[in-house]
DNA sequence: ACTATTTCGGATAAATTTATCAGAATTAGA
DNA sequence: TCTAATTCTGATAAATTTATCCGAAATAGT
C-alpha cells in the first residue's frame, strides 16, 4: 500500500511529534531505535520532510528534529503520505491509468472510487497529534 | 497501490474473459496490444496465471488463452490479486508490521481496518464475469 | 515427418526502491 | 577558537520490480 520510505515517515512523525508535545528534541538515533527503522534511509526521509515544511531540523549538539505545536495539529496523514510517496496511492486509476473517470471508466473504476474516497477522507481527516497523542498513553505502538 | 504485474494481470484477465465467451482462443501478442502492456512481460504474467489455475493455455498454431465459462463466473479480482501480489494490500499493516490487531495496534490500525475490508470485499466479491461483461458492452476501457 | 506458430522457461538487463557510507556544513559549549 | 555532536549531501551499493531476449518444447496443419 504505503512504500516503506512512507512507512518509516509516517512512524517517525509520530515519535518527533509526541516527544515535541513532551518538549524534547530528538536526534536521528532515536527515532531510527524508536521506530526500528534503518538509521541513514531515515534520514533521507527526514530531510524530506523538513523540506516539505513538515518538521524541523536543528544540526549540531543538541541538535535534531522537532514538529511544532501548531504543525503537530495541522499536519494530516494525508500531508506526510504526499511528501513522500504523492498522491497516487488515494488519487490514481487502480490499473495505472493516467485519466480514468466516469466518462471513460477502466473496469475497476467504479468499484473502486468509494474506497479510494474513503482511504483519501480518512488521511485527510486525521491529525498528527492525533495519532502521536494515542502513541503517548500507550495504546498504539511503533514497534514489536 | 497495485504492482503493475497485477494491472497487466488484471487486464489480460477480463480482455482473456471477454474473449473467451465469444468463444475466441487469444494469443499473447493480442492480449499485449489490446491491453496496452509489454509483451515479454506479460507472457510471464499469463504463465503464473496459468499456474494458478485461473486460465488455460494451448502451444502451438492456434494456440493462445481461453477462461472457460466456469472459471469467469468463479473467479474473483481477489483471485488474480492473490496470484499475482499476494493477499497483503487488503489483509496487512498499513505500516508493514507482520502482526498487528486490536491487541496490539499500530498508529494507523483502528482506521485503516473500515478501508482495508472494504477493499477485501470488493476484491472477493467482483467476478471476472462481471468486468468482462461490462468491457464487451463498452461501458469501460483497457486503455486509452 | 516437416514446418510454421505459439507458449514455456531461463538468462539477463534496465529501472526503481531501499539501504549504506563518508565527508561537508552547522551548531553548542568549553 | 577549538572540539564534539549532529544533520546535510552526494556517491554508491544492494534488493526488488519491471522488462527484454532467445532457445526449447509443444502443437496444428500439410
Amino acid at each position: 500500500m504505503f512504500s516503506k520510505a512512507c512507512e518509516y515517515g509516517i512512524k517517525a512523525c509520530v515519535y518527533i511529534a509526541m516527544q515535541s508535545a513532551e518538549g524534547q528534541r530528538v536526534s536521528l538515533q532515536d527515532i531510527a531505535k524508536y521506530t526500528d527503522s534503518p538509521v541513514a534511509f531515515t534520514a533521507k526521509i527526514l530531510h524530506q520532510l523538513s523540506k516539505n515544511e513538515i518538521l524541523e531540523s536543528l544540526r549540531g549538539p543538541k541538535g535534531g528534529f522537532i514538529i511544532t505545536p501548531e504543525k503537530n495539529e495541522t499536519i494530516k496523514l494525508a500531508d506526510i503520505v504526499k511528501a513522500i510517496d504523492g498522491d497516487s496511492i488515494y488519487m490514481g486509476c487502480a490499473l495505472g491509468f493516467g485519466q480514468c473517470d466516469a466518462t471513460q471508466p477502466c473496469p475497476m473504476h467504479e468499484r473502486f472510487v468509494q474506497i479510494r474516497t474513503d482511504l483519501k477522507n480518512m488521511l485527510e481527516n486525521t491529525t498528527l497529534n492525533e495519532l502521536a497523542t494515542e502513541f503517548k498513553v500507550g495504546t498504539t505502538f511503533l514497534r514489536r
